[in-house]
DNA sequence: ACAATAGTGTCTGTGAGACAGTATCGA
DNA sequence: TCGATACTGTCTCACAGACACTATTGT
C-alpha cells in the first residue's frame, strides 16, 4: 500500500448491520427495529454495531446477535460490505452485513437500549411493499434474500432453521419458503438423503402418522471459515 | 445502533485489497507487488489502497486498479471483507478484499510509487509452496481461488479471462486452469453453447484446422450490482 | 501424405421432475 | 371407517461424462 502513515489516512466507521433470518408461521422473517430517533424515527432498521479496535468483524457480529437476541453460538456468516458515501446522511459509515440464521424456537427477544422495538418482519412483504425502510437497508435485505434463495440449493444452510432434530416434512417447508415454490415429496427426500441420518425418533399426538426425526450430518452443516461463497 | 455520536467510537483505516487475475501461459497468475519497506520488506504482497471518506468501496477498488495496472472499465467483484485485529502488525485495518479479471493483453504493468516491482505471480505456486506472503494475503489469495474455481461453474466469470473475441478451445483452457482438471471438448461445447454467439471471424495461419471466433452474450457477462454471491 | 488441432455424433448413467400409489396415526 | 399427513416406487426426460469419429489447415 501506498505510504503507511496512518495519520495520512482519513479513518471511517465501520459497523456490522445484522440480518437475524427465521422462519415463523410458513413464512421467512427477520429481525427488524424500530429507530427512536432521527434520521428514519420510527422507520424499521437492521440492528447493528459498531466494530471496535480490539475486536474482529465475526466478534462484531457475535456481539451484535448476542446484545440484540440474548442467543449465543448460532449460525452466521458475513454477506457483503456495503460502502456508499451518503448510505449515512450523517457520517460515513462503511456496514459490514452479517446474516444469520436461527430457528424460531431458539429466538428471544431482547429489544436494545436504545431502540424503541424489536420485530419479526415478513421479508417478502416488506420487499414486496412500498414501506420505507432506513438507510440501504431494504437494498442489504434484498441481497441477502437473494443469497439465501441460491445458497439453499447448493449448501447446507437451511439445517440452520430448524431444530437439531426434524422431520423431513418440517426441512422441505423451509426449502420451499427459501425457494419460494413448492416441492416434490418425493423428488425433495431423494436430494437431501445424502446430508441427514436417521435418529431413532418419531412425532406423536398428530391426528396422522408419525413422522421421523432426523439430524443434519455434521459435514454439512460445518462452517468452514471464509469458504461459504 | 446503539448510539449515534460518532466521537464515541474509535474509528478505523479501511483498505480496499485487489487480486488482479490473469491467465498467462495456461497458468492462473495475479498481480503481486514485492514490498520496499517493513513490515515484510522483500516480500510478495497484495496492492491495495486505503479508502478515502469520500469514495465508495467500489471508487476505491477502481482507483486501486487503475494506479496499479493503468485499466480503467475491467472486471472486478467484491470478494470477502477481511478484519482480524492482527492483520497488520501497526495497526489496526479492516481489508476489503476486490477480484479483478483481465486477459492478459490488456495488462500493462505500472509499478506503484512505493514499491521495488510488480509481477505476475503464479497463484497454484504461490498457494502450494512455503514462501511467506504479507499480511493474511495467503490466507486471502487462497479464498479468491476457491472462489473462482466455484463460480466458474455456474456463472461466465471465465469470459473476463478471454478476449472479446475468442475460440472455444481458448475458453475451455480458461475454464480448465480455473476448474483445475481437464474437460472433454464435445462436452465443453455443449455446456457454453447458451452463452456465446457465433462471430464471422476464424483463426488463420495456424499448422491445422481454423478454429470460429466466439463472443459472449451480453446478458451473460453483464454484472449485476451485488448479485455476483 | 502427415501432423496437428478443430469440431461432431452418439451411447450411457445419473439425477431431477412428475405422479400414482401405500402406510399409519387420531378421532 | 375416515381424514390427514407420512412415505415409497417408478416412469420420463434432460444433461453430464466418456469416447470414437470426421474436418481443415500448413508443411
Amino acid at each position: 500500500m501506498e505510504g503507511y502513515d496512518p495519520s495520512k489516512y482519513e479513518k471511517l466507521s465501520v459497523a456490522v448491520d445484522l440480518l437475524v433470518f427465521t422462519v415463523e408461521d410458513n413464512r421467512l422473517k427477520l429481525l427488524m427495529i424500530e429507530r427512536d430517533e432521527d434520521p428514519f424515527a420510527g422507520i424499521l432498521a437492521l440492528p447493528g454495531v459498531f466494530v471496535r479496535v480490539n475486536e474482529t468483524l465475526d466478534d462484531a457480529a457475535a456481539r451484535g446477535i448476542r446484545e440484540e437476541t440474548g442467543l449465543e453460538g448460532i449460525y452466521f456468516e458475513q454477506l457483503y460490505t456495503f460502502g456508499g458515501v451518503e448510505r449515512d446522511p450523517r457520517m460515513r459509515i462503511i456496514s459490514v452485513a452479517y446474516m444469520a440464521l436461527v430457528p424460531l424456537e431458539q429466538l428471544v427477544f431482547h429489544a436494545g437500549a436504545r431502540t424503541s422495538g424489536a420485530w419479526l418482519v415478513d421479508a417478502e412483504e416488506l420487499l414486496e411493499s412500498e414501506d420505507p425502510v432506513a438507510f440501504d437497508h431494504k437494498e442489504i435485505i434484498r441481497y441477502a434474500r437473494w443469497r439465501l434463495a441460491n445458497k439453499v440449493e447448493y449448501t447446507g444452510i437451511a439445517f440452520h432453521l430448524v431444530e437439531r432434530e426434524f422431520t423431513l416434512p418440517e426441512l422441505q417447508r423451509v426449502y420451499e419458503i427459501l425457494l419460494g415454490k413448492s416441492l416434490y415429496k418425493a423428488n425433495f427426500r431423494k436430494k437431501v438423503a445424502g446430508l441427514i441420518e436417521e435418529t431413532e425418533h418419531m412425532t406423536s399426538g398428530d391426528a396422522h402418522r408419525p413422522s421421523r426425526l432426523y439430524r443434519a450430518k455434521e459435514e454439512v452443516v460445518r462452517r468452514r471459515k471464509t469458504e461459504d461463497g
